[in-house]
DNA sequence: GAGTGTTATCTTATGCCGTAAGAAAGTCAA
DNA sequence: TTGACTTTCTTACGGCATAAGATAACACTC
């Protein structure tokens, strides 16, 4: 289902492009194809324009994929409101940015390569940053809790996104289950009974494990 | 400085290469040249062979990054030897991880879209699990806390060799001291006061952080 | 509304890349 | 000596990002 197919379009003829509609097909291509799948040719089909008009929008291919992760970014920050206990409001935050970083699992792996605070996301920050001062942070250690946190969440993200890429390929970790039983009874108890192979859970634990851990070292 | 020099090769002739030559040199590129600089053209020049010689050793370039990864890992596993206690095998298992990783910042980027669990990498956690569970973690938890935590570790690394390689193209976060004062006060501080950029100091506290939460939670 | 500079688009071309196909030369067992 | 097998090189192909420049539509001015 490619976007425009309105004929043939001519040398001036314009196409009324915009960064922003670039960026969206851009991330609907990586969704549906992956990063391979994302070449600037691809992305010109897609819109109907040859490749090289998207340079009028976007200085090179680095450049759209940095554009790719703030989008994603922006999207999956939530919004900090409320007035709430640095608590709540840090384990609403780590749970909506993992959450909104799972739509888009495609453009994880270039995240963790590009930087993550973009213009959109200060608010949040600055929100997140005075629930913790006023909560007893010193300023350092409010942003050493901010930066863990958010690096975590991140690459827990990008490690789940790569379970389900890696499954159609390497089959999952069953050929654990095939090890020497003398040498390793405790990998193979926890391949038989699956155990710690929840996503989910294992990010709850690790978010709680966390905020009780920053709790204690708030100041000290 | 190319690696054999001596002199030209004929068609049958023999240049004596194995798996681990090339994925040593391959790992020497990458660290010297960054991931854009390893193709096999340019790993072939640098072991004085055709790119396509390469491929009698590696199926495609794919499974050369896959080994380039496992390399890295296998090196930075720590081994976990004598008996200890389970927060001091941790802490010093994801220390000595995360300066591991450190070695061959270029090479973290692709750690995150690859598997990290290898066969030579077994005894280690196999050995950290005994720790845990003999600790008082049931095995599923146990897992969680080991993986959660090399998830971690790997995260920051990648975050803190992103810093390095962005600073010599985007100036840092500089650019945080120029924002709004009334809107951002905080933000405006932490840049003035350079806080909270000791990558060394951020990862001390998680990690502490981390462990006395798995304390914590270890049942519960 | 004619003229003119600017902007968006297309066309063509260059030099990389991974790698498919197969030829040639070395090695080694019979 | 023969002949299979291994290792290396040669050539070639299609796809990639993108540099350079032509061309047509638009947005002004007068």
């Amino acid at each position: 289902m490619t976007e425009h197919q309105e004929a043939r379009r001519g040398r001036g003829e314009r196409a009324g492009l915009s960064r922003q509609q670039i960026l969206d097909a851009a991330l609907g291509l990586v969704d549906r194809d992956g990063i391979k799948g994302l070449t600037m040719r691809s992305l010109g089909q897609e819109l109907g324009v040859e490749a090289m008009t998207l340079y009028h929008y976007v200085p090179n291919k680095d450049a759209l994929l940095d554009g790719l992760v703030e989008q994603v970014f922006t999207a999956a920050t939530p919004t900090m409101d409320g007035p709430a206990d640095w608590r709540t409001a840090l384990h609403a935050y780590a749970t909506a940015l993992r959450e909104g970083l799972l739509r888009h699992p495609a453009v994880l792996p270039l995240a963790t390569s590009r930087p993550a605070v973009t213009p959109a996301t200060l608010d949040d920050l600055e929100a997140l940053l005075r629930l913790l001062t006023t909560g007893g942070f010193p300023l350092g250690r409010a942003l050493h809790a901010l930066n863990s946190l958010t690096v975590f969440v991140i690459g827990h993200a990008t490690a789940e996104a790569r379970i389900v890429v890696g499954a159609e390929e390497a089959g999952g970790t069953d050929w654990l289950a095939t090890l020497d039983a003398e040498r390793y009874p405790l990998l193979i108890r926890a391949a038989n009974e699956r155990a710690g192979t929840d996503d989910a859970e294992r990010f709850a634990f690790a978010l709680d494990a966390l905020l009780l851990g920053f709790d204690a070292l708030r100041s000290g």
